[in-house]
DNA sequence: CATATATGTCAACAATACTGACTTATATTT
DNA sequence: AAATATAAGTCAGTATTGTTGACATATATG
């Protein structure tokens, strides 16, 4: 019996202040999240290392020639915190650093050949999930899928997909 | 300039075999989720606790009368990862233990008033973010939102949605 | 009575985040 | 040229949250 819910949910207490399609929503969002995040963890693990690590190969891998500061910028970790993954990436071959020909401060990160295929790897898989999903719904439901967490994310952070006009663009 | 992208999307040689679709959804689940549990995060903050305090409550608060084995179920963590924090849950106040009449062994949980409190703030933080994003996009978003999600799940883990039928139910 | 289950506890370890302080190299400003 | 600012790197200490392994206790079940 694969259910997590122990009892029927209440309505008449403890959760009359929240609406209840709000409750599944933040459940849903929870448990979607650990799966969608643990397939790429299992495989990172065989490498010895962690989703930290993942995020800054993806990233520089979104992101061909970006500066440290604008990844810091982008995660949202401290620099100590990310030179301890960005140090073991680079010495263990998966990340490039070139200094900036413009400005001899900036390191450059690129993906080697070898990073971009773990990168592409994790990718797979985690777009492989995704796709399943779209295609267990339907288009519409892609479409709201991704408006709905496009509206959840902060106004400060807003991210720039591509295909859409930015401010300043 | 708040925008997260570096460098415009490359179609030409790295992310030749991904979707870029799907690479935006990747972007946008981490950016949202990021946000999403960021809020919560700095109201536990005041509290002394962290996001493992939160699930514990959340989940509690979700299914009054859990037992442990059953909270564990759910949260997929080691029974020492959680005895940490809900030593500290009870030992504060905000959740209770009782025996189960039924089977002395299993100790019942469930918020005191104080959890119940810390649960609504949580919470309706949370459903503000959400109920703010669908509010913002549309009814139609919203459902595909949370469809999309649910066939991320891993099969083993279906959440039980109130209102939906059950294999067993 | 033997065994299984539910829970609790102690100890050690690892990953990932944090703060604070400081250094080095390079650019920019005065 | 000197002073200041910026980009990056480094060292040290700490907190949270997860892990494994071992063991203890209470209660239920065969």
């Amino acid at each position: 019996m694969p259910n997590q819910a122990v009892q029927p949910p209440l309505n008449d207490d403890a959760q009359a202040h929240v609406d209840d399609g709000l409750r599944q929503a933040i459940e849903l969002l929870f448990f979607a999240y650990r799966d969608f995040t643990g397939e790429a963890d299992a495989i990172l693990a065989e490498y010895g290392f962690g989703r930290a690590h993942h995020r800054a190969i993806y990233f520089v891998g979104r992101n061909p020639g970006i500066a440290v500061n604008q990844l810091l910028d982008i995660l949202k970790i401290t620099k100590q915190s990310l030179a301890r993954v960005l140090g073991q990436l680079v010495s263990e071959g998966y990340i490039r650093q070139d200094s900036d020909p413009a400005d001899g401060r900036r390191r450059l990160l690129s993906l080697t050949d070898k990073g971009q295929e773990l990168e592409h790897l994790l990718t797979e898989r985690q777009s492989r999930r995704i796709r399943k999903a779209f295609d267990i719904t339907d288009a519409a439901a892609g479409t709201g899928f991704m408006r709905v967490l496009e509206a959840m994310i902060d106004d400060r952070n807003a991210v720039t997909l591509s295909g859409e006009k930015n401010a300043d663009g």
